[in-house]
DNA sequence: CTGGTCACCTGGAAGC
DNA sequence: TGCTTCCAGGTGACCA
C-alpha cells in the first residue's frame, strides 16, 4: 500500500472534490476485494452527501452522516478523481459517481477494501482496537514504553503492530529505526526510556516529512488528481541493500523479519 | 496473552 | 524471445 503518508496525501487530494457533494450513482465492476464490496452499496449511497473525508490508520473514512464508507487501499490501491467518460481500466473496481465526475478506486492486487459501517453500529470492528495515530499526542514515549515492556519481538516488527501504533508500514519502520540509530533486531522490551523516546520522535519525524513530500512515488500509486507524479523520496536505507549508508558510507544490509524485508546500517544502528 | 506463519492477488523484474 | 521464479507498500486469520 500506499503507506500512511500516501493515504494522507490521497485524502488531502480528494477531500476538496468530494466533501459536500451528493453521490449520484455507484458502479461496482469487481466486488471481490479482500472483503466483498457490499452488494447494497448503491442503495446506501445514492442521494447521500459526503460530509467529511477523514483518515484513521490507513483507512479513508467517508462520513455520510447515516454511516461511514471505509476505504483501505491495501498494497496497490489508489483513488483518483476522474471525468465520468474516462474509460475504466482492468483494475478500476469501484466508482462513486458525482454528476459528471467520479471517484475511481483502482486496485490491481485487490488487497484493499470498500466497507460500509452504519452509524447505529458504532465503530467498525476493524477500527476498534487500533493503537494511537503516530502523529497524535497519544503516541508518546510513555505509551510506547508501556506497551513494549516484556515484549521480545524485534522492535521493527513491534513498530508495525497496529495495537501499539498505526500507520507505520514496512518502508517507514526501517527508515524510522535508521534515524533512531536502533538495530531492527533489538527486542522491543530491551529498549530503555531514552531510546524509546528517541524512536517516537523519529517515527513522527519520518512520517511527517513523507507527508510533507506528498507521499513516496511507488509503482502502483497514482496521485489522486490523476497525475502519476509524486517525486521519489530519498530513503536512508529502504531498498538500498549493498549501497553506501548516507551517514557513514558503510554497506546497507537487508534481512527478513516476519516475512518482510528490513534494511539497516549495522554501523549506525545498535542493539 | 504472545509470537510465528499463511493467505489473499496481480504485475514487474530478474533469472535461465 | 519465452518461460519460470521471486518479490512487492498490508493485515486478518489461524496455529502452537
Amino acid at each position: 500500500m500506499p503507506e500512511l503518508p500516501e493515504v494522507e496525501t490521497t485524502r488531502r487530494g480528494i477531500a476538496p472534490w468530494v466533501e459536500g457533494r451528493v453521490v449520484s450513482a455507484v458502479q461496482v465492476r469487481q466486488p471481490r476485494l479482500r472483503q466483498p464490496v457490499p452488494a447494497e452499496l448503491a442503495g446506501l449511497l445514492v442521494g447521500a452527501r459526503v460530509r467529511t473525508v477523514q483518515r484513521r490508520a490507513k483507512y479513508l473514512v467517508f462520513d455520510f452522516g447515516q454511516g461511514q464508507l471505509l476505504v483501505h487501499l491495501g498494497m496497490s490501491g489508489s483513488l483518483r478523481w476522474v471525468a465520468l467518460n474516462e474509460v475504466p481500466g482492468a483494475h478500476d473496481h469501484v466508482d462513486l459517481v458525482f454528476g459528471d465526475r467520479a471517484l475511481r478506486y483502482r486496485d490491481p492486487r485487490r488487497f484493499g477494501m470498500v466497507l460500509w459501517q452504519p452509524l447505529e453500529a458504532g465503530e467498525h470492528p476493524l477500527l476498534a482496537g487500533l493503537g494511537p495515530e503516530p502523529l497524535s499526542d497519544a503516541f508518546n514515549a510513555a505509551w510506547l514504553l508501556a506497551c513494549t515492556r516484556g515484549v521480545r519481538t524485534p522492535v521493527k516488527v513491534a513498530l508495525m503492530d497496529a495495537r501499539k501504533v498505526v500507520g507505520v508500514g514496512n518502508i517507514y519502520a526501517s527508515e524510522s529505526l535508521f534515524r533512531a540509530g536502533i538495530d531492527p533486531r533489538t527486542p522491543a522490551g530491551a529498549l530503555g526510556p531514552r531510546r524509546i523516546a528517541r524512536l517516537v520522535g523519529c517515527v513522527r519525524q519520518t512520517l511527517a516529512e513523507a507527508i510533507e513530500a506528498g507521499g513516496s512515488s511507488l509503482r502502483d500509486f497514482v496521485g489522486s488528481d490523476g497525475k502519476p507524479g509524486y517525486f521519489q523520496q530519498q530513503y536512508f536505507v529502504y531498498g538500498r541493500e549493498g549501497e553506501g549508508c548516507r551517514r557513514c558510507g558503510g554497506g546497507v544490509r537487508k534481512l527478513v523479519q516476519a516475512q518482510r524485508s528490513t534494511y539497516f546500517c549495522p554501523r549506525c544502528q545498535r542493539r
